[in-house]
DNA sequence: AGAAGTTCTTGTCACCACGACCATAACTGT
DNA sequence: ACAGTTATGGTCGTGGTGACAAGAACTTCT
């Protein structure tokens, strides 16, 4: 770790130890992705000050002193949205470029989410409004973003899908129990892709521990069919443990 | 992002902005990792400044407001070890427990590389000394690291575990032009397993694009046997393609 | 030189996971 | 009762993979 003799730009503080050191903001941001209607959706905020008033964006603000990056993340969540999703974030990225915020030196650290259910959602004080909007009419650019938060919001959605793709922990969308055709719209969603019901099943059933079936049955939906098994999840994903394990040989 | 008011610490700028937040130093930390010996080695600096002088620690420094996260990674690495790795770094994590600098509230992003050739490494100004230790000396607790850079180097590893894992890139860790042998003891390496060299070079063969054969041999080792062929790296693994697809099916 | 040892390289075989697809079961609404 | 819809189970062929055997090419030892 080096000291940066350098003069200070106006504002950074003196003799705050022996050493100078460039002054910055930092800040979380929270990407919170759920499944509505088969559609993945994205968390937003509709900020209410300056710069970028009216935009939307995705929840996040300053961490404190006090407290780590996961807290901070969890506590902005909850102060600008109602949400509550401390457990299940995920630190993914760091953005620190000069101009990406344009009152100051902003780094940010960025969290994601995916939630079976988001729960109720409030706005809070400084927030216009607080709401969900499918991630295809974010990424296509049909909803204006403030600050590099489209970037951010990408380089989430790439995360998740190839963390589902490693370790295969969708059950997170999904409720505590589920059928699979549930499980499946997940994996559709996530990289729309159509996936043939019946192999679905049979790559479930074969890998012992992923999903484990109650025994009872979820009611027919509206247009009618056999009623679907529930299943619940296995152990077998339950935090980041690996699934896939490499190839290799016994002996030598 | 909402405008933290709280009283501030002590060395907080004052009318800066409109707004009043709380000020961090900002720092990049770097995990070099290469192979040496069949062995998995770790760029580390000896510290000549306290806290933790005379301690060894990852390489890094704070980041300045004129540059990008990724250039200062490159930036404080090549200062201080005389490394350069611009193109190859990863960032894969933020850190900012509110302990984990004694001296003041320090966020630090962390970067990870692995290099075929380290080159000449020459110890900058504050460091006493910068040289390479096996990976298995640190993470058993054999080199003391200061801060809480054991935890970074112990994520950055698993971060190259998976990577290597999903998108198979294994070539940053050799030279231009290889052997198969040589590839399959970077993969041995990271994760400590055993692979059939025949069936090594059958799954490398079979998939298009990943490894090209020049036609040229390399001279047998020590212990003679048959001269192998050389490689160089196919356009399949270039930056972060992806490799494996998931299944999916065309019809409806 | 010949033998022995080492490494690289090719080949074979059995197994299993997977994609594609069909058939049947179970339920809905008309 | 009947058509429509969904869930579930089974079959078949293909391809990737682990295990292993055998040959090719080179070095070192005797």
């Amino acid at each position: 770790m080096v000291v940066v003799t350098r003069t200070s730009p106006p504002g950074v503080p003196e003799g705050y130890d022996p050493s100078q050191y460039p002054a910055f903001a930092v800040t979380v941001d929270v990407v919170i992705l759920t499944m509505v209607d088969d559609e993945l959706q994205l968390l937003l905020v509709q900020r209410g000050q300056a710069p970028f008033a009216g935009m939307w964006a995705i929840p996040g603000g300053f961490k404190l002193p006090t407290e780590t990056l996961d807290q901070a993340a969890a506590r902005e969540l909850e102060e600008e949205t109602g949400v509550r999703a401390a457990s299940l974030l995920t630190q993914f990225g760091a953005y620190g470029d000069p101009e990406r915020d344009p009152r100051m030196n902003v780094v940010t650290v960025a969290y994601v989410a995916v939630l079976r259910d988001v729960g109720a959602i409030a706005a809070g004080t400084d927030a216009a409004e607080a709401r969900l909007h499918p991630v295809n009419d974010v990424v296509a650019g049909r909803v204006e973003l403030a600050f590099d938060h489209l970037r951010i919001v990408r380089d989430a959605i790439d995360r998740v899908r190839t963390d589902l793709e490693v370790t295969g922990v969708a059950t997170a969308f999904v409720g505590s129990t589920f059928t699979l055709a549930e499980l499946r719209a997940v994996y559709e969603a996530v990289w729309g892709v159509h996936l043939d019901s019946a192999n679905f099943r049979r790559s479930l059933a074969t890998n012992e521990g992923w999903v484990i079936p109650t025994g009872r049955r979820a009611p027919s939906g509206a247009a009618g069919g056999k009623p679907p098994e529930l299943f619940r999840a296995g152990r077998a994903w339950q935090h980041g443990g690996p699934i896939r394990r490499p190839s290799s040989t016994k002996r030598k």
